[in-house]
DNA sequence: CTTCAGATGCTCT
DNA sequence: GAGCATCTGAAGA
């Protein structure tokens, strides 16, 4: 229980990346926790995948946190506008990682509510609360993450994942104690990669 | 509900 | 210079 340390990551990527659904995302900022469950993911294997910054082990200054160690944060910028979040997996030298694509708010709403939209979490729309961060560009907006953030250590105290909303002092969510089952589908956003298209490593919480 | 154009600038060749 | 692991608002069904 509580953070998940440096040997969860180190492991293989489609494990890693199913078994953090579910889970939660924490960034310690100024004015406080933003905190979300993961509730999308998408794992990228450079070995061997198309998919992957790091295909066939393309190392350039953007994808070298993927050749360090597991469990360090990979922030990129894409469409001149946005950041994604990943996770560094695998041992050192397999550049692998995790995408996370999707979140669904807990704990303190405005504070997230706050970073994505500039309003308290009471004056959104519903459209606006029902997108909060349901995509990756969107999650780092409500996290407040940017590249300032790229090659956090995630077995540090600014950015971490843990099991329980008690881990960081929260009551739990009744939504979350329904048991949960984990869907897989093929990736988003990456017609280019040819046969690594129809690889099943998207990961999302089903109801 | 779905589709689609446009925004916008870093990254790599 | 081309392309991109995205998002939004508008318009149509």
């Amino acid at each position: 229980m509580g953070k998940l340390e440096r040997e969860f990551y180190n492991r293989d990527t489609l494990l890693v990346a199913r078994e953090l659904i579910g889970k939660y995302l924490v960034r310690r900022a100024e004015e406080g926790l933003l905190v979300c469950r993961i509730t999308e993911t998408e794992a990228y294997i450079g070995r061997m995948d198309k998919a992957s910054h790091a295909y066939q082990y393309r190392r350039t200054g953007r994808t070298e946190i993927m050749f360090g160690p597991p469990g360090h944060a990979y922030i990129y910028f894409v469409h001149g506008m946005y950041h994604c979040l990943n996770f560094v997996t695998e041992p050192e030298g397999e550049p692998s990682a995790v995408l996370i694509r999707g979140g669904a708010p807990r704990g303190d709403e405005d504070l997230l509510s706050l970073r994505r939209y500039g309003i308290p979490a009471g004056r959104q729309t519903k459209r606006q609360r029902e997108h909060l961060m349901d995509g990756p560009g969107k999650l780092c907006l409500a996290l407040g993450l940017s590249r300032a953030e790229n090659g956090l250590d995630l077995t540090g105290d600014t950015l971490f994942v843990c099991e329980s909303l008690s881990d960081v002092g929260l009551p739990p969510c009744r939504e979350d104690e329904k048991t949960m089952r984990v869907g897989t589908g093929k990736r988003i956003g990456i017609d280019y990669a040819e046969e690594a298209i129809e690889f099943p490593w998207r990961f999302f919480v089903v109801k």
